[in-house]
DNA sequence: CGGCATCCATTTTGATACTG
DNA sequence: CAGTATCAAAATGGATGCCG
């Protein structure tokens, strides 16, 4: 990208010059929920290397994008975070999420890699504000061992990495249910009710849920 | 893309399987407003080949976000338009161009290539629905030998290549004004002001221009 | 664990020449 | 003009070894 610029006065030209090679806006994806280590990142991205993803790092650093950090005690190991910047480019990462939502999701094929946040984003990609005006929540998902949160506040939202400080629902799914949440053959109340998932606490912010993540209907490409 | 998926289970990483190889995007860009030939998308993307031009037509056909048509008479040319899927991305590549609007732009370089059509694309970018609200206008721009319109219906917008049919209100500036819009160094009133451009027809509607179309805030990246 | 360096096989790309 | 064929240069991925 320093070497390799589409040399294009252009505001997407200059953002893809940026964020364009492979793996860059996937890590960006995996910062948006908050910092992590670089063991983690690479768990996470499975056929980026550690030289690669050190170098992607090192220019997402030096680009201002990204910035390494020494987390909080007791951890004090060290991770990276998204500079404001980086936070910012948000809403294009799922811009394409949402797309994908609509017009490449379908099964999960067998060599696909996966991880609840996946999904935790694509479902945050579908979220109608209007539908969550007033709404002030905190909802905890525990799927396996991971852990998320999503604070809802009348029509902001945030997904984060980790537990909540005080969830005003908590679900506990399989990853199964989740797979099928992403391909869009279930809903989180179908969940409920067939016992892939359990819900506690507030049972009517619980069914807020629905109403405020709306998938977009499957799209048929003629070439997939 | 097809050999090299990232295999994963995520829209953001299926949209990018799809659309995140090399210069596929700003093809996608290209097409946004509306159909090009094979020799005017090489023209406007310096350093693609005719080679890998044709194979990244070839995929994006193959995938179902592009069609080869043949433009009507008395043109008879073949040409490029996007699907409807195609066309679904561009919100996507506004959110990437809005992003570079604030953090990426600044003065062009030398060596940057420029089309009007770009800058065109960074205002929509730029576009309030809230402040076009009730607004019906057609809105014609020329730029040296490029012609765009932009059609605003009530918070609804579309950007078009080529002249429009019944213009509410045409505009028409020097390339250097457009150079200059894109930096954000000045504003279409200021260039209006003092002769960079010229405007006819509706001068309320004209007025509205500015209103429609707010510029994000220059941001600063430590790494730029 | 975190992260850089090195070597090597495979892909992608960029540039140019060439054909209908 | 539209598009194929060809080849050299660069980017990627995978493995491995090293050091704090």
């Amino acid at each position: 990208m320093d070497q390799r610029s589409y040399h294009q006065f252009c505001a997407t030209a200059r953002t893809l010059d940026l964020v364009g090679d492979r793996w860059t806006l996937l890590l960006v994806r995996e910062l948006l929920t908050g910092p992590r280590r670089f063991g983690d990142l690479q768990a996470s991205l499975r056929g980026l290397g550690t030289g690669l993803l050190s170098a992607r790092l090192k220019h997402l650093e030096r680009e201002g994008l990204a910035r390494k950090i020494t987390l909080p005690p007791p951890a004090r190991t060290p991770a990276y975070a998204l500079t404001e910047a980086g936070e910012e480019l948000g809403p294009a990462v799922l811009a394409l999420a949402r797309w994908g939502m609509r017009w490449a999701m379908g099964e999960r094929r067998a060599d696909e890699t996966f991880h609840a946040g996946w999904v935790v984003l694509g479902l945050r990609s579908c979220f109608v504000p209007q539908a969550a005006a007033g709404v002030r929540a905190t909802y905890e998902f525990r799927v396996g061992d991971e852990v998320f949160h999503i604070d809802v506040d009348d029509g902001a939202i945030d997904t984060v990495h980790g537990p909540a400080r005080r969830p005003d629902v908590v679900v506990t799914a399989d990853e199964e249910l989740f797979v099928r949440l992403g391909e869009g053959s279930t809903t989180l109340a179908a969940g409920l009710a067939d016992g892939g998932a359990s819900a506690s606490g507030d049972a009517a912010l619980l069914r807020k849920l629905g109403e405020m993540f709306v998938r977009p209907p499957m799209g048929d490409r003629l070439g997939a």
